[in-house]
DNA sequence: AAGTAATCGAGACGGTACGTCCAGTCTTACA
DNA sequence: TGTAAGACTGGACGTACCGTCTCGATTACTT
């Protein structure tokens, strides 16, 4: 029951890593998973290909710690915000996060990676959990506000309030910068006339 | 005198051309689009490798066509069935689109590649068209009954009605096979429920 | 003992034999034998593919007829020019076919190919009885004539006198035009101060 | 501080090379230089495609090398021994070279690609050179011990010993063994003959 | 501070897939 | 009927990448 791991990783490991990481996420966003080659990332990184195959054992292994790496955090709702304006600042919040361009250039490939990746899927879905939290909480608060019927499916409501967005920025035409903010605010709108205070 | 190469397509390219995209399609839908190799193709279908790039020129131009040729169609909601009986059709059909074994192996390899590759964000686009006409023709019924207001804005309502139905199939728990009619049913619900008649 | 197949050849069949072969032939002079290929002699020659394959069963096919249609030939010694003046003429005669630019392309893919094709085998070896009977017409003179003795061995001088000259074209610098003549005189020179008359 | 890349080369290296030449070899020579197939040297020697094209650019490039590795090499006359025995000597080896099977064939292949690839045409000039001084130096014996004339041209001479030998290699009857013996004996005696002491 | 051990760069190797080119067969339409 | 056009199978070519391996050269910890 000893501790047997407890010395601090060593430095080299870490600064392969982090160099291995960076150069995999810049050829996902720049040209998409089939540019995220083990050679081209050892160029790039300036890491041997061996010290690749060190640290994950297949070219998946390494693009399953590049998504992991690139899950973007959103700020939870400050406390004492009042119901509408939090879950207009999450709302809000996680339409920055669809739309940052390292998350827009990462997530579509995460969306069809995890279908035979179940690595993927748990990641994707371990992602999904930590929204919803942050949401949930805000949910519960219009709840106490009285402002949400007590008994909501969470879950159908993160779906109404975030699917509109998730399928604007995949389907929006790239020039119609506008869109996701149009999408944000009829969302919200819609969402307070159907459940009307 | 009237089209310019009217003399039918040689039979032999036509059977082939089927074969191959029918052995792709099945490729793609089982394994992923990594999966889908020119070798693997040429050997499962019984076409030559050669013949396969007289038809396409790259691996990528096969894919594109196995996109197209699987793009659902969805019926238009049928004559005098009125606006709610109307919009629950084409919502379910769009539902039940989503759900198709066939359309979840292939949209989200879709909505990934088109990021990289703009002859299927073409694609993409032209099937987001098409559903889009069909339900846009039952908001126009809405209006014309006075359910909806006049200036409604089409593409948001689209967004509003598809988004959560997308991400659900994207997003929910591969066992929990009623989610998707559950949100439909919620979906419908909150839509009249924010435009009440 | 009727002719069975006395009709004249179709004249389409000879002028597309004719336009192959000639194509084939400069292909095979320009770039050697690696060039000769169906597609290239077809487009090249305006005749199908097809029909390419109506007149040979093969690439090599063609090829042999290609050889056959190029071996030169020889004038031999004319009558009463005595012997040393005819075996000058011929051996003179042979060094300029061996030097021609046509058989100078040739030859040495024959001598390649042989090795592996009964068929060219035979047309080398044809080649070389025509020109040896040509040449020991030459030797039974010098015999005759008493400058010659009667119990020469015709293949073997046929060899002293060719060989120096067909060395001296497969080795000598492509710069020196004149080694084939210097290899003339000097073969002669030596042929007869080792047998004086 | 003497040469730059002392290291010796990667043994891994010496291996494969030497397996991929000696399984082009034997493929040359079974049957010719069209069955040489990068993929048949690749089958036979075991070693992968990839490798082969590591360490030649192209299928041509290996044919050269196993041309290279093959010339004969041939002993040059001992010390001592005379002009006439010599020169006996030399012919003779010179005579074995050729008719050894494994240069019989090789040596039409290279005469033959010569004409359209200098770096053969190199490789056949330098053997050529190789075995020129190893003769030159016994006519230059001949020449110290008064056998031959002091101003003999070397180049022609060589033809005169060469030429026959060769020619008959490439064009005698392949069940006629004692031919290239016939005519050493035959081109030394008219040889002698020619040059009587 | 030296010595040991972990980590690393370099790159050869066997393999699989790509996309091209050619041989040889066969079909269709035209003359 | 013979031909031009060209699709088809099959196989080799030469390239790019994957994942394995070995070799020395560094770099970090340890005594």
């Amino acid at each position: 029951m000893t501790a047997c791991d407890d010395r601090p990783t060593d430095p080299r490991v870490l600064r392969s890593r982090a160099k291995m990481i960076d150069a995999a996420t810049d050829l996902l966003i720049e040209a998409g998973p089939r540019a995220v080659t083990v050679d081209a990332v050892s160029e790039r990184s300036g890491v041997a290909k061996s010290t690749l195959y060190r640290h994950w054992d297949s070219r998946e292994g390494l693009l399953v710690d590049v998504m992991r790496a690139n899950v973007p955090d959103i700020d939870p709702a400050p406390d004492g915000l009042g119901f509408e304006a939090s879950i207009r600042h999450v709302v809000t919040e996680l339409a920055a996060m669809f739309s940052s361009p390292r998350w827009r250039g990462i997530l579509p490939a995460l969306m069809m990676l995890q279908q035979h990746q179940p690595e993927l899927a748990e990641i994707a879905h371990a992602d999904h959990q930590g929204k919803r939290q942050i949401l949930d909480a805000v949910l519960q608060l219009g709840v106490a506000e009285g402002r949400l019927p007590a008994d909501i499916d969470e879950e159908l409501v993160a779906r109404q309030l975030i699917g509109p967005i998730f399928f604007a920025v995949l389907t929006a035409h790239p020039d119609d910068d506008a869109a996701v903010d149009r999408t944000v605010e009829f969302v919200l709108e819609r969402f307070f006339a159907s459940y009307p205070g």
